[in-house]
DNA sequence: AGCCAGGCTAAGA
DNA sequence: TCTTAGCATGGC
């Protein structure tokens, strides 16, 4: 057996609170595990790393960790997060969830990454999504060893462009398939920079996302929120419908997705997304405990 | 064992 | 322009 890469190790101080627990698990990444001795693996810029919080700090390992900048910016270790906290609109329901959870951060993640994983979230659970992109890393992605395992990156669009279609629907990803595939052929060809979308306009950003098949409304604000930053975008999934439904408003008929936006926009603000995604993660953190036995 | 899931597309009104 | 059936898959 080959002797593995060495690792390299990083500590970087955070202000404010981090709680990788809830950032990692909420649903805006998919691809972090809990290791046994509650640390969590994943990959940051397509590096894979392994971290954890020691003594108010972050600690992180791996055989080509990112820079300490990308780390920080891809746990949004800057003053946007208690910003977001400090000027959140005094709401109940999200005063609790920003009570409960207040080292919950927005991460900053791959554009890319982004566009491909939430056109396989629709219509899915967290648990298929996270292994249908793990099978889309083996079947597509460059393979690179951390420890003693071989860990495979996220596919480029190239390489899902030529993947084959057998093999693509092997993932498990379903009716899907086609849409992946032409992604994948839109951004190799140029069509679409996904790392144009973060300097863009929102509402420009979000007209050029919906003209690709498979994302639509929902699809692209996750893609806005979680991989371009822009912060006001509203993601509206059932979860979030519920919850508008039960805290907020019962309207006749089911609104809008533009309907909800303007009211996100009207009721939370400018970073009505960063507060989404509390809402989110609190409404389904509550909705399994509820579910639970007492 | 069904139900449901971070919805989208295309067809029909 | 607004509704709605159909869609693949598998975790729970």
């Amino acid at each position: 057996m080959p002797t593995p890469p060495p690792n390299r190790r990083l500590s970087i101080r955070v202000r404010g609170r981090l709680d990788l627990e809830a950032t990692l698990y909420s649903g805006q990444a998919f691809r972090w595990r809990r290791t046994p001795d509650g640390r969590h693996r994943g990959f940051v810029a397509n590096r894979p790393v392994e971290v954890g919080m020691a003594d108010g700090r972050l600690e992180c390992r791996g055989p080509e960790p990112p820079s300490p900048a990308r780390l920080r910016s891809y746990f949004r270790l800057d003053a946007t997060h208690d910003a977001f906290l400090r000027g959140a609109p005094p709401d109940p329901l999200l005063g609790n969830a920003l009570r409960t959870f207040p080292g919950l951060r927005l991460l900053r993640q791959d554009p890319w990454e982004t566009m491909v994983s939430f056109v396989i979230s629709q219509n899915s659970h967290e648990a298929k999504i996270r292994a249908t992109i793990e099978a889309l890393c083996r079947a597509a992605g460059r393979p690179i060893a951390f420890d003693r395992q071989t860990l495979y990156r996220f596919p480029s669009a190239a390489a899902l462009a030529a993947l084959r279609a057998a093999a693509l629907r092997g993932t498990g990803m379903g009716y899907r398939a086609p849409y992946v595939r032409g992604v994948a052929r839109r951004v190799r060809d140029g069509a679409l920079d996904p790392d144009g979308l973060a300097a863009a306009p929102y509402s420009d950003a979000f007209r050029r996302l919906l003209e690709l098949p498979g994302i639509g409304e929902k699809v692209a604000d996750c893609i806005l929120l979680y991989g371009c930053g822009h912060l006001e975008a509203f993601p509206t999934d059932v979860w979030v419908r519920r919850l508008v439904h039960e805290s907020y408003y019962r309207p006749r008929r089911r609104p809008s997705h533009e309907r909800l936006r303007a009211f996100a926009w009207r009721k939370f603000g400018p970073s009505a997304g960063y507060a989404q995604h509390y809402l989110f993660h609190y409404r389904r953190a509550r909705g399994r405990l509820a579910a639970s036995p007492a």
